[in-house]
DNA sequence: TTTGAATTTGTAGTTAAATTTCACCTTTTA
DNA sequence: TAAAAGGTGAAATTTAACTACAAATTCAAA
């Protein structure tokens, strides 16, 4: 899977004629600046039409979509319309207390999946088959996160315990240090912190390193416990607008989890995603599928 | 926010060429077939190229285009480019155990998104309201789940204090069933079920109900626990291909809950939205921000 | 302030591409 | 098997994009 060139813009194409505006000549910004008011019609237009709102000549125009490095105005019209249909604004949102349900479940939804798309990109694939590597040669694996990061300690152990891995998730400092100092080499601890910077996380992860433990953080990049980490897996979101980065950064921990785990079910052998679904169908003995009652 | 009539085929712009294909001339099948082998080129092809690619005569090109309900070759060309870009196939993946590290990494996020922008079409706005309403007016909100589905109760309720909601989670069938009879008609339960069918909280539930307390359901629809509660919030996937089913639905029902809790804030006072900015602050003296050990 | 040079902008003309028309061929039905 | 209907492609027409050149504006220097 590759990306082509042109990628890089269409992605936030009208992001990048903002930021090219200042560089244009003084007609071509007046026809930047109906494409940046008009974009959706734009696509549809003839270059005369957009000449004429724009009020410029059509060389103008030409020159306008020259300048901006696509071959003509009809290859410009192209990533645009591509530019609009993938940028259905998955940006950052900012929460207006004017929004309906309706609105600000949308700009809740697009913005984790803003998220999402950029934590993919960001995310370093060696790193991620380093940490794979290990947590699949551990003997036993540890969570360690506090807060909002306790409860997704607790699914990624409870993940890992179905791929028959030894894992525990602890949330409190004092059993953190406890379990910590127990381990040794051939164990691996994950360490887990929307801000990188949790006191007490820091300390448990120091006195894990000295035995020699290989620690595996999930945290944004240039924070200490990126610093201290064997493998620091950085989770960098776009500075925090609002609240989605309080909102998103635990989603985005486990998204990221799921690809570990399902890398150390490839590695330990394809049977175990098989397994993985065995437990699934076991768990249907909990359940009810008539409305017969069933008290226990 | 409203729909274009073009936005729903431009979704899925292939499938709806896939299925329009029968309806076509056999030529126009053929420019059809091209067009679904070759997308990425056709948009950068010139009519007299897709004709010859396609061994058809230009007009043919034309008339496929009309069939489709498209002006020309030029708007089909449009629209053909807006699919592309958004149709990033965000579908479901199957994992293979020859993907490497990079490929699944890719899938397991894109079938997040994808998951994530079906059910923020599905989430249905006014039953969030009446959800949301009845959380903002809750004496006690407590959240209920098993399994995977604990770690997101220990996280909603996390949520739910920060804005000042006397909220607990549950997540053992006793602590429940002790909880659920104290409670009343002025309180909210929340239970989040991957299936729908677990038979511990359909007890409880129903427990809950003999209360009079308002009983809100993460959880699909058609499954006995959508049945039995007061505000029956769908979260619906697609048949579990694979893993995905099992990986997206916690962080469906996380998003989903974040979606409750803003809306919550928002009801309870705009300045809730600020005091969530607030604890967020507070919690910095947690932090470290410099090399300074911190031992406590 | 004025003049000249250089850069920017628009006009008009040219080329190329998409669309439409029409004639021919294929297929189907009586 | 013949006739009619509908599908296909060649050629012509219209339409739109691009290029070369000329006008105008701006900036600098005298």
């Amino acid at each position: 899977m590759f990306f082509w060139g042109i990628g890089l813009n269409s992605v936030n194409l009208l992001k990048s004629i903002a930021e090219a505006r200042e560089d244009l000549r003084k007609s071509e910004q007046k026809v930047a600046d109906y494409v940046l008011a008009n974009p959706n019609e734009v696509i549809h237009m003839r270059i005369v039409d957009l000449a004429a709102e724009a009020d410029v000549s059509e060389p103008t125009v030409v020159r306008f979509c020259r300048a901006l490095d696509y071959d003509g105005f009809q290859d410009f019209k192209l990533m645009l319309a591509q530019g609009l249909a993938s940028n259905t604004n998955f940006e950052q949102f900012s929460l207006d207390s004017k929004d309906t349900v309706s609105e600000f479940k949308e700009k809740i939804f697009d913005s984790m999946i803003g998220n999402l798309l950029n934590i993919k990109e960001l995310l370093n694939p060696e790193t991620l088959e380093e940490a794979i590597d290990s947590l699949a040669n551990a003997r036993r694996v540890e969570f360690y996160g506090f807060g909002a990061s306790a409860p997704v300690c607790t699914d990624a152990a409870h993940k890992f315990h179905r791929l028959k891995v030894s894992s525990t998730s602890y949330s409190d400092p004092h059993m953190q240090a406890i379990s910590a100092v127990s381990l040794d080499d051939r164990d691996v601890v994950v360490a887990i912190s929307q801000t990188g910077r949790t006191k007490d996380l820091l300390h448990t992860v120091k006195l894990v390193k000295e035995t020699g433990t290989t620690v595996i953080a999930l945290c944004p990049s240039d924070t200490p416990l990126a610093e201290l980490a064997t493998i620091p897996i950085h989770i960098d979101l776009e500075e925090d607008k609002d609240l989605s980065t309080l909102m998103s950064s635990r989603v985005l921990h486990l998204v990221v989890i799921d690809v570990l785990a399902v890398g150390v079910a490839m590695k330990l052998g394809p049977g175990l995603i098989d397994h993985l679904k065995t437990i699934k169908r076991s768990l249907r003995s909990l359940r009810q599928n008539d409305k017969r009652s069933s008290l226990s």
